[in-house]
DNA sequence: GTCTATATGGTGATAGAC
DNA sequence: GTCTATCACCATATAGAC
């Protein structure tokens, strides 16, 4: 187990408040009486509180990009590529549950990387919406609503930092299973 | 076509600056530059910010505990009562995006009506498990994954506020039925 | 209904001692 | 690596003139 530096400290720090808060109403004081010091040594670790939030949801950002890289590349079928979509969003939002909090409401408080950060949001979309517009060539997907089904989904996988940690003894697997099946088949008998 | 008051149009502003940049990234001289006034005319009209805040969380929140109300004392099947919930979303989210941006992400600056909110949200969301439940009693809906199934569509309906304003020519019955659609019939053909 | 002026306190960030 | 002290500015809100 890697052990965090007191920047990384910092920042996992910061995620937390931001989740509780946003970002706007969360001052470099709560953040250093959160770590138990002065908010001016918080400037020996990191150069600004905009940095903090950079940090935090680029890296996440790149994270999907790079996850949604893999799951195009491969040779699988559309619904295993859409349960690999869902096991994406499961993983990361499990591992960093406060940053995703971050990525969804905060990112318009980005300055020099906002466009960066749109740009790879947009481009996430594009992936997502072709996959399914291969499904639906493909005879797998409903041929109807192909942007209510993605904007449904996404809206789904976007919101699970807000249920994961509510659940105890929560078996990533099996909520992965559940959800892509609860995403495909929907709710009726 | 009721005329706003120039209360309700200091409120209406407000909301659409707290969709941009939420509450507490917003000033006082932010929503008076917004309305054409200085900030300290504000006060004529509301007596804090915090005030407005409260109006538009409350009365939408209050929104949604009636119709929900309505829905449940009918008698329709679970998989009808379902539908009434799609559309009570898309017409409330149509008819105040700007407010459902704070109603969503916002709540938790919420000073003396936080409690009030939290019961109301807490009691909706029992309400929509209570249906899904009757929905598995009377074989209408699957037995499995009650949870992620609320999560799902929950989820899904919180998020229109975001996608109603991005789609132009919306009809909004016929978004109503495609969503129905989509969330209890999956998208699998 | 709006203005100017102002009170009071909070904000991100820096300098320099230890 | 943390501290105290401080800067320059911005926050919400009020008082009182027009």
């Amino acid at each position: 187990m890697k052990q965090e530096t007191r920047k990384e400290e910092i920042i996992s720090t910061a995620a937390k408040l931001f989740k509780e808060k946003g970002y706007s109403a969360v001052t470099m004081r709560d953040l250093a009486s959160a770590m138990g010091i002065k908010a001016a040594s918080l400037y020996n670790h990191i150069s600004s509180k905009q940095d903090i939030l950079k940090v935090i949801i680029i890296s996440l950002a790149e994270s999907f990009t790079e996850g949604m890289a893999v799951i195009q590349s491969s040779n699988d079928l559309c619904l295993d590529k859409l349960r690999q979509i869902v096991k994406l969003h499961i993983t990361i939002s499990s591992q960093n549950v406060y940053g995703m909090a971050s990525l969804n409401n905060d990112w318009m408080h980005l300055e020099e990387q906002l466009e960066y950060y749109l740009k790879l949001r947009h481009d996430y979309e594009n992936d997502f919406r072709n996959i399914l517009k291969q499904g639906i060539d493909s005879n797998e997907v409903i041929d109807k609503n192909l942007d209510v089904m993605l904007f449904s989904m996404l809206s789904t996988l976007r919101s699970l930092y807000l249920w994961i940690p509510k659940k105890e003894d929560l078996n990533l697997e099996e909520l992965a299973a559940n959800l892509s099946n609860v995403l495909i088949n929907g709710i009726n008998k």
